[in-house]
DNA sequence: TTCTACGTACGAACAGCGTTCGTGTCAAGT
DNA sequence: ACTTGACACGAACGCTGTTCGTACGTAGAA
């Protein structure tokens, strides 16, 4: 067996330029980059290192470590965000409206909300801001301090979670327009009701209903769930 | 350097009589051992087969993969959930009482509730029947079909998020009493009561509300959020 | 009974991960 | 010109899930 030739110096023309410019802004735009394109599975700091033309170590330098990349990573995607000056005639639809914005982005970067799933509580200077505005926001509806408290709690949940749902339906690579999620729809249509009926017999009738996927309807209709839950806390007292 | 004396062989009274009893069962259960006492992250294929007095190969023709190892742990948790019959004159309280057995049983078990999370929608045989229940309930109480299907996607998300909470306040070796997460709130009341009051004003203004734990308090209130608001959407209509 | 076949057991190894170590290298300060 | 210090980075460590090849022990066939 001969091996090709090889020529280990540089022609002159190589893009190798050496980047000393490597920066945590430059590191979390590039990982922000790989998520997009291949998904969170895929983020590890080899690959990030990679598509920067440097190895791995080199960005223990301006990153503490893996998880503070991926604090950097959603700080970055919620300071996207457009914060309304809460309008106490229109907190509702100002509240909708932003949660709907923060599903977006997320959604935006792939499979991120993943991550975003695990912070349970905000510590980032974005996401802090994100619950300062919903605390406002609730606040500005009238409710009570204890109900705003845990209310922010149980919906910021839901806008991560569905926007991990969202995400889960289409692979990393794949376009995500609007019933791109259908095959997968399709097929937990096709498993729950390919159940035994003696044994799931709501799950196989309601099959249809439990993957309907109509638009945002299935978010729109959470949301308005929890505010009109919310609202109905109102009264309640704590001691 | 000298080396020990060893003997190779055994003694006659060694505990090493092998168990060539390898199972399913033994192995979920062994697995289930090691995330009660050390937690999900310490959850590996290498410790649950030395658990066993033999290698991680082994294990591989029971279980297909450490994902499959994972289905059958939760699958055995929810399992364990007493179903009861739906009465419409009670359906509340009874859906109430079964969400709280299904947080506490999943709680129980270390931060186990983590993996749930993974598992958006149910597969497995006992997490159907815990959805078959859950939309039985939902029906008792008069609901309409697709807000009974939208519905118990955001109760059982709400379940295990809030399991996940629950569980990721104490230690997996700590013991899990009540007020046992007092330190780990505290922590958090004083970071919220740090920030800048002129960027987080609500934030600071509200520590202590948003970090308040008395009993099950904010777990109910959740409760009562969801059904108040899944009532509140009886009325509306789909297309 | 003897031979054969097949499911189980399992040490060794592979590829991938996050992270650290030691060394190299460049640019600015003295 | 020399020193210094921050950054760069190949190599390596320890850990992970998983597979391979082989050995074993029992059950059925001859």
């Amino acid at each position: 067996m001969t091996s090709a030739p090889t020529w280990p110096g540089s022609f002159g023309t190589e893009p190798k330029r050496k980047k000393r410019t490597l920066s945590r802004e430059l590191i979390v735009e590039t990982a922000l980059k790989v998520v997009d394109t291949e998904g969170l599975d895929a983020l590890n700091m080899r690959r990030v290192a990679q598509e920067l033309g440097t190895g791995a170590a080199s960005l223990y330098a301006h990153v503490a470590n893996k998880d503070e990349l991926l604090s950097l990573l959603l700080d970055r995607v919620y300071a996207d965000l457009d914060r309304p000056v809460p309008d106490p005639a229109r907190w509702r639809e100002q509240a909708k409206d932003f949660l709907r914005q923060a599903r977006d982005n997320l959604v935006a970067h792939g499979d991120l909300a993943r991550a975003a799933m695990e912070q349970n509580i905000p510590t980032s200077p974005a996401a802090l801001d994100s619950a300062e505005i919903m605390l406002a926001l609730l606040r500005a509806g009238g409710l009570p301090e204890q109900v705003c408290a845990y209310g922010v709690d149980v919906i910021s949940l839901y806008m991560v979670a569905t926007a991990v749902e969202e995400s889960s339906r289409t692979r990393p690579g794949e376009p995500r327009g609007a019933g791109s999620a259908q095959p997968y729809l399709d097929g937990i249509r096709g498993f729950f009701g390919s159940l035994p009926a003696e044994r799931y017999p709501l799950i196989v009738a309601m099959a249809g209903p439990l993957t309907r996927n109509v638009g945002d309807e299935r978010f729109e209709f959470g949301l308005d769930l929890l505010l009109d839950g919310l609202v109905a806390q109102a009264g309640r007292t704590f001691d």
